[in-house]
DNA sequence: AGAATGAGCAAACAGTCGTTTACCGAGTGA
DNA sequence: TCACTCGGTAAACGACTGTTTGCTCATTCT
């Protein structure tokens, strides 16, 4: 037996941890493809060389970034999901929701919304996984409802890439609305609530039976 | 009087251009934080000293890449504007105006997809500048439609910037589904076009007048 | 024709970078 | 208790960075 076993373990993982944070401190104003190795263990107050006892390269760091962004997404969504109601108060809720969880998990939406597009491959790729997950639980939330339990499984991943790519859309527009703009917040807040009732509208009267069948263009 | 006066300055821009498209092609595998002006300088075969007869720093040419990128965008948005005729067709010719500019223009789309959200603040505000020119641009053509004549401007500025924003998203994953994969390519646009007319029929229906208006939250 | 301009170059500058090495010492297992 | 595992450190490595300086020489202006 170990006189106290685990202290090693937890102090590794506590300055894994500090690597983690620093990264995503810095990553606020600059990319990934810019963070430099000594740069983030200066900020964690770690010797350049004990970076490599946690992670192989920073692209490593990012990817592990990713997930850890995510694992606080999957509690977001969790609040949503509890009831559906109305379709004005699930639009209020959802956007509400959005906006408390930019507030408090800033950093992790501004890593998501850089790096999506970013330089790096291999990050750029967690983060394709990870929202495909992700909309794959939307769409299974979508399909029993009774509105749209004639739409094909095509249809509903439409809708549900549709959904998730707005809700980071609105994410980036209250991050670059800055943590201080109450005013710019509303505005952007308004904004989505206007276009997600606008699909909602859509969702109603689509496929609008009352226009003939498009004429397929797939075997010319 | 000159003996051939402007040779001194057509070779400037030729350089000038020359870097711009160095840069651009460089920038299809990274995002500008971490592109060097010395990596620049080798592929546009300068001397790394030559660079700032034309640009101050990286930041400099970043922004003028962006205004580079939009001119060859409003050459787009006039192909699509040039005759509105059914709803379907407008979508058919929409999406295939993006499609084919995301094939001709594939860095400058990259360029911008990537840098919108990336890490260099003026490159940002640059992009955010033009992107709200362009869809006032777009406002300006959708107010007049017949079907539109009753949505106040928030309304419309709120479907405008919906279709920017689906229009940006749609070239983004088209640079993902790559050049040569035309079946990812044809999955792609298939969702942009079932978005599309998603929207449509929203636009038909909204605000829909079956539904009492949403209680203002404004001043509670 | 002669003087002035200015784009481009080679060389050198001080810094920073990622990575390797050898080593220390606190937690660990028998 | 004793050997050992392993997270963290300091120091050094070559490579590369952005920027400055002084220069050349074709184009431009007078």
């Amino acid at each position: 037996m170990a006189h106290t076993p685990g202290i090693r373990a937890a102090r590794k993982q506590q300055t894994r941890q500090a690597l983690l944070d620093a990264a995503l401190r810095l990553l606020e104003q600059q990319s990934l493809s810019s963070l430099g190795l000594r740069e983030v263990t200066r900020e964690a107050g770690i010797a350049p060389a004990a970076f490599y006892r946690h992670f192989l390269d920073v692209v490593h760091l990012g990817v592990a970034l990713v997930h850890e962004s995510f694992g606080s997404l999957h509690a977001m969504i969790g609040a949503v999901r509890t009831e559906a109601a109305g379709s004005d108060e699930v639009i209020d809720r959802t956007v509400d929701v959005i906006a408390t969880h930019v507030r408090e998990r800033r950093g992790h939406f501004q890593f998501i919304a850089r790096e999506r597009h970013g330089g790096v491959a291999p990050v750029r790729a967690a983060i394709a996984e990870e929202l495909d997950a992700f909309t794959r639980d939307l769409v299974g939330d979508l399909a029993p409802l009774p509105e749209l339990s004639e739409w094909n499984d095509d249809d509903l991943r439409m809708l549900g890439e549709l959904y998730v790519n707005l809700a980071l859309l609105t994410a980036s527009a209250l991050l670059d609305a800055g943590p201080d703009d109450a005013a710019a917040e509303r505005r952007v807040t308004e904004t989505a609530r206007r276009q997600l009732s606008l699909i909602a509208a859509g969702r109603r009267h689509w496929p609008d039976p009352t226009r003939p069948p498009r004429p397929r263009r797939e075997t010319p």
